[in-house]
DNA sequence: GCAAGGTC
């Protein structure tokens, strides 16, 4: 008798393969491997025992498992072929679901992957759709699922719901297939829509206006620019221009300061800076009058004319740095453009690569902790025999931390290079790990950026499973007359994961052994003026901060706005390391534009609020037609 | 020539 057969299918190739070694005894290399129609996407067949819902009928029973991918969306959408020229209407008929209709299907270039999905279902008396379990996963699972039934309409289709692939996790899975969840696949299919018409139709609309606008002195067409809108692209330069506004219209405020200046206790030598308890006044003539009664304190009662400040209190505190969490891809943009100054397009680019060739793991992950499952030590391990961090790498693996977490003593080994394992973010996307190193690469043979990069992916992975760095704060607390001063000092006792983690400092500042009730030599007692200042124009991480605060597009696309409102001439990063963001007058214009007639899609909240009102279908407050009819009917009143 | 979302 023959087995039956259950055709499987990943969101992409990597994670077929890590399914496939997940449930195949003897991992992916005892399973039988062979091309699909598709270059990327293998085909990997193999037999279990292990129950699977509605497939397996007796127990230990043998099925055949056949497990491919697809990569990313199978579906692309595009309005029918009359609307795709420009010049076919009025733009605002984009808007209109009664008048233009939009088409859904596999583009030219999955056409391989179709083939592959149908020639496999063929013989396949189920699928399983192993798709990540995010809502776009939810999406291109219904879309696999409608090829298959193209040919196969009486199959059994299941869907797999899983946490981490791990062994226990994806057999937990097989046991207990869900179906599909209609709700999110029509959110997906919601969000297409209304951005893809929105997008058209302003897009078509501004570029046109704005073209006639400039046509006498731009006649020649290799001038043309292109004036986009998206829903992600706008409030991105929102951002922009908000910041930029914020520093235009700032006002100065000015304040005062006392400054003083002690002279260092014997032994030491030189004067130590002390700051202002009372911090900024805003009253020139109170400050003054404060100001004023220290000097005149300052001198009260010293014998020989030289002024003196007591010193009040001296206490020593323990400072903990934590080390880094794990790495998640957010995180990396920002790291690698505050720390390498790439940019978060270039940084995504690179990491691919060294993705593709073995180096590091998957880059594109929200996760942040790492699973107890994961073998971290043979990943250290591999590590060691890197020539500029291997000898960290392996006194990291020589010695353990046992307690030393949370306040109190440290243990009295605290001072030794240790693993400890890693802080546990808040972050998990159930489907990838922490970017990590997965190959040790010697210098020589990665290059540039792409060195680079891989440097802070395996120095920040080392520095997670070290232990955190303990300093010891003091801190002086001095009087002049009434008036309350303090300096704080420094020193690094342990530096833990610093040494391998060289992209962040912790410096000593030294302070000198006061003593409470001790006099202390006024060398300097200044009223300064200064004045509030404004916030610098925001940096590429400060603007991915921003972003992913306010949900506006993904971990795998923030980069990509980033680069497209550049691009489009809305925003351009000035020179300098920090590289920061500054809008160019059409961004301006635009944004001031739509402000001044009341039209807020520029607004950083613009996003979620639809993201909000989408996130309705998908919980069954509302059908999906009258939600799309809604927004495209807000779209066309803004229109 | 338009969007954003996947991924190679």
């Amino acid at each position: 008798m023959v087995n039956k057969r259950v055709l499987c299918v990943a969101e992409k190739p990597s994670a077929a393969r890590q399914l496939v070694d997940a449930v195949c005894q003897g991992g992916v290399n005892a399973s039988r491997r062979r091309p699909g129609q598709s270059q990327y996407n293998h085909v990997f067949e193999f037999e279990t025992s292990a129950p699977i819902a509605s497939i397996s009928t007796s127990p230990n029973e043998t099925v055949t498992l056949v497990f491919t991918s697809v990569t990313g969306h199978l579906f692309e959408q595009d309005f029918e072929a009359r609307y795709r020229v420009w010049s076919s209407c009025d733009p605002s008929v984009l808007l209109d679901r009664s008048v233009s209709s939009i088409q859904c299907g596999p583009p030219e270039e999955k056409m391989p992957l179709v083939r592959t999905l149908q020639d496999e279902a063929r013989d396949c008396m189920a699928l399983v759709l192993w798709l990540d379990g995010d809502s776009e996963g939810e999406k291109i699972a219904a879309d696999v699922a409608s090829v298959v039934q193209e040919t196969r309409p009486n199959i059994n289709v299941r869907r797999a719901r899983f946490s981490a692939i791990t062994t226990a996790e994806i057999l937990h899975s097989l046991a207990n297939l869900d179906v599909l969840n209609q709700r999110v696949v029509a959110m997906v299919a919601a969000r297409q829509e209304i951005d893809l018409r929105s997008g058209a139709a302003f897009t078509r609309l501004l570029t046109g206006r704005i073209q006639n606008r400039f046509s006498d002195s731009r006649a020649d067409a290799s001038e043309f620019k292109l004036v986009s809108y998206g829903p992600c692209q706008f409030p991105t330069l929102g951002l922009v221009v908000d910041r930029y506004l914020t520093i235009r219209n700032f006002i100065r405020v000015p304040f005062y300061v006392i400054d003083l200046g002690l002279a260092a206790a014997a032994p030491a030598t030189g004067v130590i800076p002390f700051t202002w308890d009372r911090g900024r006044i805003f009253d020139q003539y109170v400050a003054s009058v404060l100001y004023e009664a220290c000097v005149e304190d300052a001198m009260a009662g010293t014998p020989d004319d030289v002024p003196r400040a007591h010193v009040t209190g001296v206490r020593k505190n323990q400072r903990r740095r934590w080390k880094p969490l794990p790495l998640a891809t957010v995180e990396l943009q920002k790291e690698a453009s505050r720390k390498l100054h790439l940019s978060s397009h270039l940084v995504m680019e690179i990491a691919e690569k060294l993705y593709t060739s073995g180096f590091i793991s998957y880059p594109r992950t929200e996760t942040d902790k790492f699973s107890r499952a994961i073998d971290l030590r043979a990943l250290v391990a591999e590590q060691s025999s890197h020539a500029q961090w291997g000898h960290f790498a392996t006194r990291l693996l020589a010695n353990e931390n046992r307690g030393g977490h949370g306040p109190g003593p440290l243990p009295e080994d605290y001072d030794i290079v240790q693993f400890d394992w890693p802080r546990d973010g808040p972050h998990d996307d159930a489907a990838h790990p922490p970017i990590h190193p997965t190959k040790v690469a010697q210098p020589g043979s990665l290059s540039g950026n792409e060195a680079r990069v891989y440097e802070y992916v395996a120095r920040r992975f080392l520095a997670s499973c070290s232990v955190d760095a303990i300093g010891a704060e003091t801190v002086v607390n001095a009087k002049v007359g009434v008036e309350p001063f303090t300096a704080k000092g420094l020193i690094v006792e342990h530096r833990g994961f610093l040494d391998v983690f060289h992209y962040q400092r912790w410096a000593d500042t030294e302070m000198p052994a006061y003593r409470v009730g001790q006099p202390a030599v006024v060398r300097s007692l200044l009223l300064r003026e200064s004045s509030t200042e404004p916030p610098p124009l925001l940096s590429e991480s400060d603007l991915i901060s921003l972003m992913d605060r306010h949900g506006i597009g993904t971990d795998a696309t923030i980069a990509e706005h980033v680069k497209k409102v550049q691009d489009r001439n809305y925003v351009r990063k000035l020179p300098g390391a920090t590289g920061r963001f500054e809008p160019l007058p059409l961004g301006l214009a635009l944004v001031d534009g739509c402000e001044a007639v009341e039209v807020h899609l520029a607004r950083p909240t613009e996003r979620a609020r639809q993201e909000a009102a989408m996130k309705r279908i998908a919980s069954g407050e509302v059908a999906q037609s009258p939600m799309i009819v809604d927004a495209l009917g807000a779209y066309s009143a803004l229109y």
